[in-house]
DNA sequence: ACCTGAACACCGTTCAAGT
DNA sequence: ACCTGAACACCGTTCAAGT
């Protein structure tokens, strides 16, 4: 008559923490940070929003996810494109054109400063074989802001007087590495 | 006995619209974007939230306001500063320090293209009595790029690894010019 | 151990009713 | 002509109750 405890059986884990970063993700890509609502997590992964919060803290803590996640995409983009300055700017900006609204989450205000300097790590070790140990520092400063700039410029649509971007995006590259060698 | 229409006084105005975008503007710079409430607004300018909707479409076109309002400053900081490249880009930095909040909305995502093209007309000019009419185009967006994303990443607080960032400024600025005049 | 319905605070927005 | 209270939809979040 009476049921042991060990008959309440759990109720089986519906979904998880890289299941609903995922939804997230998508979400951000199709229509914005504001799609990212724990009620359109909720609904992607099967589950009621309260739910979400036993795998997340919040809503920003679940961003905050979704931004070190894009962050080692774009880690991995620029690796793959290779090791020179160019190399590394050029597999930023496919990253930049294929997951438009997650760069633009990253560098555009509330990413954790820690993710903005993950991701310049690459360009970092780029400049100290291209312009050496003195100023590589600086080097790869310049360099990382030009890229995240334009780029930013670039998927707002700022650039609008004409002239075709890729050969701006080289020019913008050719020139401060003629400054960074002189 | 009867009441003619003329009697009926209306109501007078208790704000306007350079009252509430001034709120707005405000609440912006004290804290951030999320602090520009319909509320919030209303309640510095002494009227219910409803009533903000006779002056203002929706709290979209409020901040839309505010950062067309926040470009006027930013092209008067750099018009003030001076005419070359240098003294342009020093202005913008000034203003990016004195109204953090202010810079970063009118940088970070959704601001009209329209308003990023009309501050970037200052740096047009420079750049077209600095390099000459042929490349001044692509002049103007190298040295715009950098500076957008050195001073977003500057405010966000990107840069980390230590070493001086005024010092990163003008390394930047000059290497930029010294890439251009080549 | 995980999930849910119900509830709460907060926000933007509309609208009929006041003066 | 402008202002307001009341109401609605929507969002994030909490929590007691279910299994």
């Amino acid at each position: 008559m009476s049921i042991a405890k060990e008959d309440r059986m759990p109720t089986p884990e519906r979904t998880s923490l890289a299941e609903i970063v995922a939804a997230a993700a998508d979400l951000l890509e199709t229509g914005g940070p504001a799609a990212i609502t724990m009620q359109a997590v909720a609904v992607r992964v099967g589950v009621k929003a309260p739910s979400l919060y036993k795998r997340v803290r919040d809503r920003e803590a679940l961003v905050a996810l979704v931004m070190a996640s894009a962050a080692d995409d774009l880690l991995a983009a620029m690796s793959t494109a290779g090791r020179t300055l160019a190399d590394i700017a050029r597999g930023a900006r496919r990253f930049a054109h294929e997951r438009p609204q997650s760069f633009r989450l990253l560098f555009s205000s509330e990413a954790d400063s820690d993710i903005l300097a993950r991701t310049s790590e690459p360009l970092l070790q780029a400049a100290r074989s291209s312009v050496g140990e003195a100023d590589h520092l600086e080097a790869a400063r310049l360099i990382t802001a030009w890229l995240v700039g334009f780029l930013t410029m670039e998927l707002a649509g700022a650039f609008r007087l004409g002239g075709d971007l890729d050969t701006a995006f080289e020019y913008g590259l050719s020139r401060i590495l003629a400054g960074l060698r002189s």
